[in-house]
DNA sequence: TTGATTAGTCAGCAA
DNA sequence: TTGCTGACTAATCAA
């Protein structure tokens, strides 16, 4: 069956027009059944590449949608923290220009530098209004 | 070729054995042909609707990615903001007590208030140091 | 019996 | 000629 058509011709003298035909034939189909079953294996072969990519895209949403919500949250915890620090800004701002320790006393700085310090993990900090 | 088999039977009556037989598989025959029809649009039906699942991951990680990098820039630039808020709360609190007004004058109060008052899409603040 | 699926066969296209 | 693929057939399995 693997021979090239050079070498299959030499085992072919000495038959007859008939015979050669029928062989040839038969070898084609032999080749053709090979064929077929290597069609058939592709097609599975690349069924399956694209449920494996699927899998992988599926595996990168959900990696790309927990960094996502993490930093979402990080985001809600620095926004806190800023509004916070705004507030506390606009104290020493509506003071007037020479009183600031009046609207901004020593405990109150303190108390900022504690908040700019503390590194990101409190939504709790949103409740700190001075009111 | 649509019959059941009750219906078949009644057209069956005086026929040979040899001719019952063969129509019926013929009929068997047929029906095997549309079961194979079916089959093949089955198959490529299954792969393009794989396909079309594969094409809406992949726009769901891109959507993804993009919402995760604004965000990540989103959070350099809080960070940024709150670095500069922080040199100057520590530049209040070094100042000791009684003199805040030494290390923190009205000047630079007023552009903290401005930095806490811009939104969040700005990452050239990083540059406004009190010192 | 019916429907689905697999493997083998042939037709027909493309390289 | 070779290789691949669609469609058909028969065999086989499950329901």
């Amino acid at each position: 069956m693997s021979l090239t058509v050079r070498e299959l011709n030499l085992h072919l003298r000495g038959m007859s027009r008939d015979e050669i035909q029928k062989l040839k034939q038969r070898r084609r189909t032999l080749k053709n059944r090979g064929y077929a079953a290597s069609c058939r294996v592709k097609r599975v072969s690349q069924r399956e590449a694209l449920e494996l990519q699927k899998t992988e895209l599926q595996r990168e949403v959900e990696r790309l949608g927990v960094e996502n919500a993490g930093m979402r949250k990080e985001l809600e915890g620095l926004g806190a923290r800023l509004a916070a620090l705004q507030r506390f800004a606009r104290g020493l701002e509506s003071g007037g220009g020479g009183n600031i320790l009046a609207t901004a006393p020593r405990l109150n700085t303190a108390s900022v530098i504690t908040i700019v310090k503390s590194p990101a993990q409190r939504g709790a900090q949103r409740d700190q209004e001075p009111s």
